[in-house]
DNA sequence: CGTATTTCCAACTACATCGCTGGGGATGCC
DNA sequence: GGCATCCCCAGCGATGTAGTTGGAAATACG
């Protein structure tokens, strides 16, 4: 898969919280841990990683839980995932230095910037979006 | 990096080996190694799997080594990687079944495509011009 | 104030993968 | 036969991933 299990979590999360955003909704760790059926004190890391990063706002004792930090049109799927990968800036090792090496570089370069293409021109709120069409499509089903 | 060691050092080999393709070139694996300033026990491994993947035709004995089985502008590097990132065909883990997730595992998809149509639409002739590009422009260097 | 609830912080384990090394064996030229 | 070269596969150390655990701090509520 193309994401890490800390990401899919992660973006899950994301999704849920911005389904209730338009009424200020909050949700606790464990509810949505239950609801999508992941350990909940794995979840906890990911939303901590996504409070560091000024994605979410987190709210504590008791009735407290996660709430976004921003509309979900602002939140661009990018930002979440350097968020939630982790400081692998560094991943990039130091490329011997020969033309065919170079050239491979150059590949792979090509190939992160479509990455990032993608992730950088989709929003939470297209995921959202995504989301609430698919849900739609499955009621049809049921008349 | 978007590749691992394996796949670049085989990419690298690979091109080496197209270079001198016209003339039906043949190299040894300490040759490439050597050149590349790679451990040769390790990328005999790579060649391995090109071969088996039907890249490479290999020649034993004393004077052997390996050469392209096709003209490079027959071998897709889609197909290549394939070959040296191995069986990971089963690493699509069996995505959750939440409304939320399979939105996610849509994203991915269009990530795992866009890889694709890259890797696909790029041939060892490709990255070989765009060395043999690369090497000219730096004997304009020397003059 | 006390307690229950919830987030926060940090360490720890189990397991897989990655990059690499080593030991022989098979093949084939001389 | 002897040497060069590819072939197969086993293992090893370091790193990363997924998940667990133990407890401390904040805060709502009675």
């Amino acid at each position: 898969m193309a994401f890490s299990a800390k990401t899919e979590y992660g973006l899950v999360s994301l999704l849920e919280l911005a389904a209730i955003h338009p009424q200020g909704g909050v949700l606790q760790v464990a509810e949505i841990a239950a609801r999508q059926g992941i350990p909940d004190r794995y979840l906890e890391q990911m939303l901590t990683s996504l409070r560091r990063g000024q994605i979410l706002r987190s709210i504590r004792g008791p009735r407290g839980g996660y709430q976004l930090a921003r509309p979900p049109a602002e939140i661009r799927i990018a930002e979440v995932v350097v968020c939630l990968e982790g400081e692998l800036a560094s991943r990039g090792t130091a490329a011997r230095q020969s033309p065919e090496f170079e050239v491979i570089g150059g590949l792979e370069g090509r190939l992160e910037q479509a990455r990032q293409a993608i992730l950088e021109g989709t929003s939470l709120q297209d995921l959202l979006d995504e989301r609430d069409q698919r849900l739609q499509s499955q009621v049809m089903y049921f008349i």
